[in-house]
DNA sequence: CCTCTATTGAGAATGGAACTCAATCTTAAA
DNA sequence: TTTAAGATTGAGTTCCATTCTCAATAGAGG
């Protein structure tokens, strides 16, 4: 008996102020961040999340898991991502063109490919 | 000013008992469930969660976060893995021979690679 | 203006993981 | 051995990201 997930329908200033927010930065926000950018608004944390979460859902945004945290990517196209473990940094990075699924016959049904790349960047090298 | 983590020099029962849980087992069980299959041991949730940390430190065993959880695997050379969104089974693929490294230049070392396909397995389909 | 429902936000609840610290165990020296 | 120094343990606490609860509010359609 599980309630229905709160999901958003009418366009709200606070959705409005949410997507934007996420679909004009490029750093990969965590909800904390958006939360703390949108301040000076009077949003809710817990709104920043529900709105997150169904920007998610709506395919809108793309949720990226990264260091224990969920970040929240402009980019919704299938790309990977480089992760520096010195600085944290999380960048994007194209998708190798051909990925062999060798191994994976077991899954019937293909979702999404995460691929992520650790190490130390440049910057911090 | 940060305390050196308590990191386990000696070879206890507990860490033994820790370490061959995992290296036993195929199946990515989480620092609970380990925990869960030592109860008779009378170890302690935050032993298993110490010596789960040395012994990835050591190189033992492996770390693999997934669904927001730390999973724990036997087998330490690079592999994927693939997971079903429907019963949550976790289990090993190979790396594909060529994963082209292309757009991660930014990475002046690149020390992981993280691979894992998402989707339904067979069973669940 | 009214009613009904969706949405909001503050705070509480959750859950995995890490930390604290007194008690216990080891080691190596005496 | 006996002892002191130091490492390890485990119960409980704390932390932190995320989710849930619920009373209050806002909107849409009458």
């Amino acid at each position: 008996m599980r309630k229905d997930p709160p999901v958003a329908r009418r366009a709200t200033w606070q959705k409005v102020a949410v997507r934007d927010e996420v679909l004009n930065r490029h750093d990969h926000p965590t909800a904390a961040e958006v939360h703390a950018s949108l301040r000076s608004t009077g949003i809710g944390l817990a709104t920043v999340y529900r709105h997150l979460a169904s920007l998610v859902e709506e395919g809108t945004v793309r949720a990226v898991e990264h260091d224990g945290e969920t970040r929240y990517d402009c980019k919704t196209e299938p790309h990977a991502h480089a992760a520096c473990t010195r600085c944290g940094e999380l960048w994007d990075v194209p998708l190798p063109t051909t990925l062999s699924t060798n191994g994976v016959e077991r899954m019937s049904v293909l979702d999404e490919v995460h691929l992520t790349y650790a190490g130390v960047c440049s910057a911090c090298n």
